[in-house]
DNA sequence: TATACCAGTATACTTTGAGAAACCGGGTAA
DNA sequence: TTACCCGGTTTCTCAAAGTATACTGGTATA
């Protein structure tokens, strides 16, 4: 396993193609939990607070119980939610934000602000 | 043109879902504009100075000029990446990543950082 | 007794992202 | 004169992402 962190301000001048393919490794799995239709409409539902399946389904217009289901288990494949299933009758099953998953925090943050200046510098041309 | 930006550490309880949807659109820019196959790859080979369009072709191995062709033409209208087209016989065209396109930079370093942890702490489980 | 809720699955379909290959006009070198 | 370089564009194809719809078994409700 790699664990090469490389300095992304000051790469070395001799890294080969090869290098610098690992080194997008780490980037694309950051987008890649970020992005599609889905995930971040989940992440802000849990970021409130513990909720059921159908819960969630309601609270984001438009996903089918295929996606959400999908989703949930990437992200806690992840380890960035939690699956809680109740010993009730039906079963109940609630998804928490995990501690883990709060890390994201600053990506997050980072992504709206550049998007944000990004719409007023594209905006103001 | 709406220009509300939120703060994402400490968002109005009384936020709709429809102000929701609008805050995610500066994310969904970001991730927009650094997600796919090739667009990182582009943006780090411009990163190193000018160059024309088959020299970048041939330095991110399996483009095909169409996707080159395309991901150049996203990055001009970011206006992250520059055009100059020289009136040589035949033409010659360089691209170059833009002033504007070096602010991409902390994003960049922040999803690094993220996916490098990320890639520690699911290998360390 | 019939209907609806819950937490999903299953199956079929459409849309989008990307690849493969051929092609273009203008130029240049053998 | 033939073959190759440059900066792309066009067409066809395929796989992945996402949508639509129906279904499940167990329970509570009208």
């Amino acid at each position: 396993m790699d664990t090469t962190d490389y300095d992304l301000e000051n790469l070395p001048p001799d890294l080969s193609y090869e290098d610098f393919l690992q080194m997008l490794l780490p980037l694309r799995d950051s987008l890649d939990i970020l992005g599609g239709k889905w995930k971040l409409q989940i992440i802000f539902s849990l970021k409130f607070g513990r909720k059921r399946f159908k819960e969630i389904q309601r609270e984001i217009p438009g996903i089918t119980s295929k996606m959400l289901s999908k989703e949930l288990k990437d992200l806690e494949m992840n380890d960035l939610a939690t699956r809680y299933v109740h010993n009730t009758a039906p079963i109940t099953v609630e998804y928490e934000l995990s501690e883990y998953g709060k890390t994201l925090k600053s990506v997050v943050i980072e992504l709206y602000k550049w998007g944000s200046a990004h719409r007023k510098h594209i905006t103001s041309k």
